[in-house]
DNA sequence: AATGAATGAGGTTTCATTCAT
DNA sequence: TATGAATGAAACCTCATTCAT
């Protein structure tokens, strides 16, 4: 045998399968990835013990498919969309107030990734993925701002790209999971002066 | 006889508790925290398991104690001392310096400290005080830049300080504890300009 | 509703009984009894869980019906006749030959039923019952070898035919079940050769 | 850690290793090697069922350690001496005596090893093992004979030893293990003779 | 007849903590 | 103080069997 983990392959399977990822996710953000226990998940699902494995193999299998979900959501937020035709300072703006916006609502389960990838390997490199991919956008948004002579030159855009995106998810991660709680539009509007200060772009009007 | 943990007594006692310290240590270092477990720590002193509890209460106590010995480490840092008499620019460029080559100093315990304070609700605070008042003390060097008027007035010193020191300590985290690598140098140019223009500081020299 | 274990009506449901049989075969053979599960076998054979049930009431059911198709093939080797009209050694050469050569046609299931008479007293049972017919068989026929005046008359016939059968039926087991691998023909020669003496046969031709 | 199972370094921990392997060896003979279970073998010892993996990581690594008392055991027989300055003949019949009284005194732990050869390739080795060795030994002896002219030299010695000895040890296990029930005395006559004979030996006086 | 999801009792194993010596 | 054996509550995971569809 080896191994199960199957996929459903009846509608009452599906739906079981939702019921437990989504009993996982509360069960995660109420207790933490090391206090909960596959046994409390199924029971939150109202299934028995035996029933999650057949769907998962282990606790981390699930996680993973709970951070799926979340990471689904954050990819489409309800953007406050960039004014079009504005100016790199608006851009920023729109994408610091996006990305906090974000993370304020997936705060408990943000919180909780960054807890499993300190513990578990296969997470950490899912989000150094993660961040790679992030920043490396960034990078050549800034080094396109350089292209146009409106960004200090004198930086290296991916180190500056690292550096000012770990600056925004620090703050966010602060704010929301840690619970510092300074008011959103203060956050954006000092990350994004921070930011574009930073790059020297010049003032917008 | 509800606790113990005492204070040694005798030289011999004394002894016992840093051989512990210094076994917690090295296994903390190399298994992370869930992973360690007392019986192994007391096999790394080379004591029995029952004198752990002589001295220490639980996992998280000599956590603590390993911890404090870090902190200490880290606040006698062998300075590169900024130069007497420079501007501020030249200031942050050390402190930033300071920071990272002791960061690096102690990579492996500082990422135990991120983890551990990702599930423990005890070293969660202890860190979090920590950080308040490392911001605290940035936010005090703002201000008095922006008095001086040399740096940007638009910002709240406060919470500019604490963005711009997540900045820094999330780029250690980065390449210290996750292993991404940059050359000091680089990094320490790179965050100063970045710190000094996003306050807007004049150019030096 | 107690019991089932159905006698299959249609031709679907005879073909699919056959079905399972086999792959119970295959996966006996590949996994040995204990290791062997249900949910395995349904699957070799390309048929739900359930579906097991409505032929069969637990493994050691499954398992006999595999069993009687062993005992089937057993019974009817593709013999190589003793010649007619020969004398006893070359009975009981004919014999051992025929023995040892659908043992090791078999080897994967004689073993398999080795296994699982030390572990389930219903077929330690079967093959103590199929053992004392095969003995009496060999002690009427050494009976009747003594009242010819051939066969050393000092032995009793049921134990001497015991025990010249565990003779030969363990180096069976030996040969093919663990691997000792010796060549057929001097294995049936030796074991012949023994056997003949052992019952003092007089030399042949 | 990875592993435990230590040695006991205290009289008391000796102590209790020694219970443990007393009892197991009382329900492995109750119960079957499949059937016990490690609870149980605690329960029997009167200890807590943790204490069990302090001296032993699993079943398999306590049933080794039965099955080594009872070798201590079968090869220290009481000896019921082979009468000195005797025939080959009265030496086979010691041997046969010698080997028949210690299987029945050890009979469950005999069968017992029977059935975990069949279930686990590392016992099934270490029965091999020995029966090579026990076959080696009588191979000697009958080539000596044959060399004094007292035995059949149309043989292959190791094969007829292993044919002779298959043919007793098999005797011994249908008869004790599985309850056959001749009387000893008997078995050792007619197992003799039919030897001696299949030899070709020569009658003794 | 067939399906395959659901069940849950039953076993194994771990490890923080206690305690007699 | 030091020892190290003993404890036992948890947690994990398996798989024969049932059952609604």
């Amino acid at each position: 045998m080896e191994r199960q983990a199957l996929e459903p392959r009846s509608p009452r399977g599906r739906a079981t399968k939702a019921t437990l990822v989504a009993a996982a996710r509360r069960v995660f953000e109420r207790e933490g990835f090391p206090a909960t226990h596959i046994a409390e998940i199924a029971a939150e699902a109202g299934v028995a013990t035996g029933s999650f494995y057949t769907y998962f193999n282990d606790k981390n299998e699930i996680f993973a498919a709970v951070m799926d979900e979340v990471q689904e959501e954050m990819l489409h937020p309800v953007l406050s969309e960039p004014p079009a035709g504005s100016g790199p300072v608006a851009m920023i703006e729109a994408a610091n107030r996006a990305y906090l916006e974000s993370y304020r609502r997936n705060a408990r389960l943000m919180g909780l990734l960054e807890q499993v990838a300190t513990i578990d390997d296969e997470f950490r490199e899912l989000r150094r993925q993660r961040w790679i991919a992030f920043a490396k956008r960034n990078a050549g948004s800034i080094a396109r701002l350089q292209e146009q002579g409106l960004a200090d030159t004198g930086l290296d855009p991916y180190l500056a790209a690292t550096a000012l995106s770990a600056m925004v998810s620090r703050v966010a991660y602060s704010n929301y999971v840690l619970g510092e709680e300074a008011p959103l539009e203060t956050l954006v509007e000092t990350l994004t002066r921070l930011w574009a200060s930073a790059l020297r772009l010049p003032d917008e009007g």
